[in-house]
DNA sequence: AGTCGCTTGTGAAGACACGCACAAAGTTGC
DNA sequence: GCAACTTTGTGCGTGTCTTCACAAGCGACT
C-alpha cells in the first residue's frame, strides 16, 4: 500500500508491469500446484484443470498468467515445465532468499522446523530470541542467537526476509532491529501494526483474526438458518461439483 | 440509513449479510485493539485514534463500523466498552466456539499452545493425530486422540470450528472427517485446496505463499532500484497493446 | 487442403473496495 | 442559549478486481 514516498532515482520507468496484488498471491498457489503436477509426470495442463485444482475461476487464472506473459499454447494448454520456470522468474524465486526468524517461542519454534519454508526456497538461516533458556540452543541445526546480534548476523548471512513470531509487545523492537539491519521484507505474526519506513514491506498473518472471520460466518449462517428457511445460498462461488467420494 | 438503534433484538431479517468481506477482517482487528485500549483504562476512542493504531484509513474505519450500526457519539468518539460489546455481537463472539485441531506435528503443536486462540474466545478443546507416538499424550492439558475418534469427540464437545495442520496429503481426509462430524467452519494450514460441500466455509492460511509474495516484492524492488539489470529474458513478444503506459 | 474442436488471451462490463469531503449531530465554553 | 469546535456517518467519484463472452490461434482428423 505505501508507495515509495521519495524513492528518488526512478530513472526510466521501464514498463512497470504491475501485477495486481491479488494475482501475485494466486500465482504462488499456481506455482506450487504446477510443482506437484510436474512431480506426477504431467507435461501439460489446461487452465480449466489448473483452475479446478487450485479452486480458482479459469478466466481469472488465465488473466493472472497473462500478467507474466503468454506462455500457453492454444488448443493444448500450458507446458508445465516452461510455465513453472516462468512463474519462478516472475515471482523472484530464481535466487534463494535467506530468512531470519525472531522469536523462537511456541509459534516460532514450529516455524523454524516448518518444512514449507526451506523446501520452497526460503531457508531459515538465523534464529533470535531474548530468552536465556533459548539463546544458545540449536533448532534444526541452527543456533539461536540473542536479538542483540541481529544486525551482525543478518549482514553476515545476507538475510533478506525477516519473520517476526514474538509476543506482541516485543514485535516492534524486533522489527526495528531487522530494518536497521537492512531487511526490507517482514512477515509479522504478532498481533500489532508495525511501524516501518516506507521502503519496508510488511505482511501480517493474524491467526486469531482468521478464526474470528470464520466465527462471523458461522454466526451469520446460524442466524439465517434459524431465522428463515434455508435459502439457496450464494456464498463465494465454489462450484464444487462432484464433491463426493475419493477420500484418501 | 436511520435504523432504529434499540430494535436490534427483533430477529426479523437483520441485514448483516451486507458486511463486506474485507470489512469483517478489519472489524476483528479493531476488536482486538479495543480490548487493549480497554485494558489500559481508556473509555472512549475516536475514529482517528483507532485508525492510526490499526493502520487503517479513518474514513474506512468509520464505514466499517457503520455496517454494524451507529454506536459512535459525534463530537466525542466511540465508547470503548459499548463498541467492544457490539463488535463481539456482530462477529458472533458472544458464545464461545470450541475448536478442534487436527495434526499435532510441528505447526499443530505450536497452534495447540498458542495463546491467541483460547485467549480470544476460541478454546482448543480437542486434538487429533494419526501418529501413535502422539496419540495419548497431553498438550496443554488436552489429550491427543486418534483421528478416527473425530466424529465421536466432536459431537461430544460441541466442536464448531476445525483447524487442519496436517501434512498436505492427509488434509482432505481430516477435512472429510470434520465435515462428517458436523463442523461447518475450517481453517486450513495445509497447502491443498479442500473439497467441501457448499455449506462448509473454508479459510486457507498458506505460510509458504506469504513468503513468496514477499519475495516477489523484494525482487521487484530490487529490479526497479537497480534499473539497469541485464534483462536477458526480454524474449516475450509482449503484445501489451495500449497498456495505459506511464500515467505518471 | 480444409474443417472442426479445443484452449488461450483479452476487451468490456459489472461488482467491489477505497477514500475524500461534507452535512449532521453532539459537546464545550461563555 | 448560542456559537464555535469536534467527530461521526455517508454519498459519491475513482480505481481495482472479478467475471463473462468471444475472437484468435493451435492441433487433429478427414
Amino acid at each position: 500500500m505505501p508507495v515509495p514516498a521519495e524513492a528518488g532515482s526512478e530513472g526510466t520507468t521501464v514498463k512497470q508491469r504491475s501485477i495486481p496484488e491479488a494475482s501475485v498471491a494466486r500465482l504462488a498457489v499456481y506455482l506450487r500446484m504446477l510443482g506437484e503436477l510436474a512431480e506426477q509426470g504431467a507435461e501439460t495442463v489446461s487452465s480449466d484443470e489448473l483452475a479446478a485444482a487450485t479452486g480458482v475461476n479459469p478466466a481469472k487464472l488465465r488473466k493472472d498468467l497473462s500478467y507474466i506473459g503468454s506462455y500457453g499454447i492454444r488448443g493444448v494448454g500450458y507446458e508445465i515445465s516452461s510455465l513453472l520456470h516462468q512463474l519462478e522468474r516472475a515471482l523472484g524465486l530464481n535466487h534463494r532468499q535467506a530468512v531470519a526468524l525472531v522469536g523462537v517461542g511456541n509459534l516460532g519454534h514450529a516455524l523454524a522446523g516448518y518444512g514449507g519454508f526451506g523446501g520452497r526456497g526460503f531457508p531459515v538461516t538465523a534464529l533470535f530470541d531474548v530468552d536465556p533458556d533459548l539463546v544458545g540452543i540449536h533448532i534444526n541445526g541452527i543456533l539461536v542467537d540473542h536479538i542483540r546480534a541481529i544486525p551482525e548476523v543478518c549482514a553476515e548471512r545476507a538475510i533478506t526476509i525477516g519473520v517476526i513470531a514474538t509476543p506482541a509487545q516485543a514485535a516492534q523492537g524486533a522489527c526495528d532491529l531487522l530494518v536497521e539491519s537492512g531487511v526490507r521484507c517482514i512477515l509479522n505474526f504478532a498481533p500489532v501494526v508495525l511501524q516501518v519506513p516506507g521502503e519496508v514491506e510488511v505482511r501480517k498473518v493474524d491467526l486469531a483474526v482468521e478464526l474470528q472471520i470464520l466465527a462471523f460466518h458461522v454466526a451469520r449462517r446460524h442466524l439465517t438458518a434459524t431465522a428463515d428457511v434455508v435459502t439457496e445460498q450464494m456464498v463465494n462461488g465454489h462450484a464444487v461439483n462432484g464433491s463426493g467420494g475419493a477420500h484418501s
